[in-house]
Formats: C-alpha cells, structure tokens, sequence
DNA sequence: CCAACTATACCGACCGGACGGTTGACAAAC
DNA sequence: GTTTGTCAACCGTCCGGTCGGTATAGTTGG
C-alpha cells in the first residue's frame, strides 16, 4: 500500500538511507550492514549518513520505528477489510497469514524481519516500538468476542509461521495454507 | 534429563568452551560473543579455543548441532510420553509449549534462542541441522492422523510463543495458556 | 632404562583489516 | 553570515585468525 518511494523516485536523504539499510540487510544480512555500505547505498557519505542519523544504533531506531508504524497501520488496513462481529480480529490475522498471496506475504515478511533482527542485534531494547505495536494487537484479540484462548491461538500460529519464513525454516504448499486456514477457522466459531 | 555435566565437574575443553558460548550469548547477547571472551570464560586461552574450534564458524556450528541434537532428543522424549493413537504429535507438541513449567519452557526457549541467533547472524545456512530436525517434526506432524491442518496450526502456535519469547514480544499469563491450551485441544477430535 | 622423536593440547603475542565515530572543510540556501 | 547538508580523510578500537613456542604423554629404537 504505502507508495513504492523506491525506483526513480528521489526521496529525501533520511529516506534513502533507510531504505537502503534495509535493502542491505535483506540482500546479505545483518552483518553486512555497516554505516559505509548503508551510505553507498544510499549514494551519500558516510559523514552524510551520520548527519542524519547520529549514530548506528540511531539508524536501527530509525528503521525499526518506521517498521512498526508500517506493521501498525497494516494491521488496521486489515482489520477494516473484515466485516465486524465476534472474531473480526482473529479473520484479519488469519487473512493476514494464510489468504494473502504468496508474494505479498513474503514481502511483507522479509521486510520486517530484516529490520526486525537488525535492531534485536543491535540492541534488544530497539524493539520496545515493536512490542507497543503487538501489545495493542493482544488487547484487540483478547477484546475480539471469541472463546477466551481462540483469538490467542490464531495470533501465535501467524507468528509461528512469521518465524518460520524468517528463519527459512519451512513454507507452508498452498495446499497447507488451504488446510491450516479451515482448521483455524473452527475456532472462529463462538463456543467451537 | 540429559547430565548436568556443569557444575564440579570437570568437563572437557570442548564441551566447556560450547557451554561458555551458550552462556555468553544468553547473557549478553549475539554482539558479545567473540572468541577471546568465549574462551575466558572456559577457562581456556584464545588458542586453545582455535585448536578446538578452528574458526568462530566452526564454533557456532558445534553449538547448533549440539542444540539440534537436544531438541531432537526432547522431541522424542515428548512424544514418549503421550498415549499413541491420532494426534500423538500434536498432543505432544501442546505439552511441549503449553503444560510445561514456566521455568522448564523458559530455559529450553532461552538456550534454543540464543544458539540460534547467534548461528544465523554468523550465517543462515548453519541453521540446517535445525531445519532437518523441523522437518522430521512437520513429517510426523502430516501422519499424526488429524484433519488435515490441524497438526500443522498447532506446531505453528507453538513456534510462535516460542518467537514471541526469543524477542521478548509477549509472554502468555498461565489463564491464557489454559485457555489456548483449551481452544488448541478442539482441533484434536477427528473431525472438529 | 633411556634418549630421540612425535602427537596432543594449549598458550599468548601479534597482525591486518574492518568498523563506528570524529573532525574540519566546503558549498549552497536562506 | 549563519544555518543546513554533504564530503573525505582520519583515528582508535576491537576482533578474527595466525604463528611460534611449550609442556606433557606416548612410542620407538638401542
């Protein structure tokens, strides 16, 4: 959704830099991100890049609030996608997680991994934006009409299989999401 | 289960070392591991880390097949301990994240994570001892005997507390454990 | 029995490179 | 003329890895 301010779009610096600090850590992981690669990217200095982003843990900062805000406003996107009712939270997630296409899904997901485990290493603390976002998506679930513990369900098999792709540890065939998303649905029922 | 081989005892160099890896990076995280501290506090020098252990890949690596080797073990043993018949893997795998002590889950989770974080920020591909050992898992999973998706969502939940407790997201209150434990257990009958 | 040799386990000084961050200069904008 | 944005050179530190050396325990030959 937010516009592609990427390709022959020439962005403000900050801009720049941040996209292309995640760009590194996407293409060669969280090691190869130092200041001097992420200011070439950027096609800045690095006395450029430090300009706007005083310090390497600022940079990270920087990206990971942009990731929750980016993740936050998603999520919203998604929840207004579901008719109301009991259990419109858990049908986004599960919409989020198991109808999405493929390749929305998986860009989503790297993105915000990358960020996500630049930062942690970093410093774990770098993630406190992260857990505001989450801890507002837990109330929504628990306040989500559902049998207590459905809506809970649901959310941690979307993060498992968020960590799952992170870690390229397995995907699901399409066939599986097809499965996986008609057994979850089951506990959508009010009393299952 | 598996011998406390730590305290007064004597272990060997090797094992020692592993263990002074495993406890850095619990401690202080990824960025602090380097190789002369890992080998201070095994009580070694740096060169008799090398001779072990002749890179800091190599390290990482011992780390990892020895975490994958445990997790396979305590697989095993969980699967043991359920009643055999439909749904044995996925019971197993509810016990495994939902009916352990906290402190039990908390150390298993911890010592997983931090040996891998550490393997993937050296590199991704030192995770694959960890993804056969998943996939043996999503193997026994797919014959367990279950509506198909069942098993799956379920060992999707469970990797998803475990993610939220590596990045320190969110941990479950034991009311909502019993209650996801609760929605879970309906995926086990047949049919739902 | 002993001397020569080898293998194993370990040590710690050192090197080279990388990386985060500093500094001083410079040009355009206001 | 000062503020804003940018640059390039430089510095100090830290870290992975190398290397020459040492001590102990076998092993072998005389």
């Amino acid at each position: 959704m937010i516009p592609a301010t990427e390709t022959a779009a020439p962005a403000d610096a900050p801009t720049r830099i941040l996209d292309a600090a995640e760009a590194i850590v996407r293409r060669a992981g969280v090691a190869s991100l130092t200041l001097e690669a992420a200011a070439r990217e950027a096609g800045v200095s690095k006395g450029g890049l430090l300009y706007h982003f005083a310090s390497k843990e600022a940079l990270l900062a920087g990206l990971l609030n942009r990731m929750a805000h980016f993740v936050a406003e998603d999520f919203t996107q998604g929840l207004a996608c579901q008719p109301p009712g009991p259990g419109q939270v858990a049908r986004a997630m599960l919409a989020w997680g198991l109808e999405l296409s493929q390749e929305a899904m998986n860009e989503r997901c790297d993105r915000a991994a990358a960020v996500f485990l630049a930062a942690f290493h970093q410093d774990p603390a770098l993630l406190d934006p992260m857990r505001a976002v989450i801890a507002h998506m837990r109330e929504a679930v628990a306040a989500d009409g559902l049998a207590p513990g459905a809506g809970m369900a649901i959310m941690a098999a979307m993060d498992g299989l968020f960590m799952a792709r992170i870690f390229g540890l397995y995907t699901l065939t399409d066939p599986e999401r097809q499965a996986m998303r008609t057994a979850l649905g089951h506990l959508l029922e009010p009393l299952a």
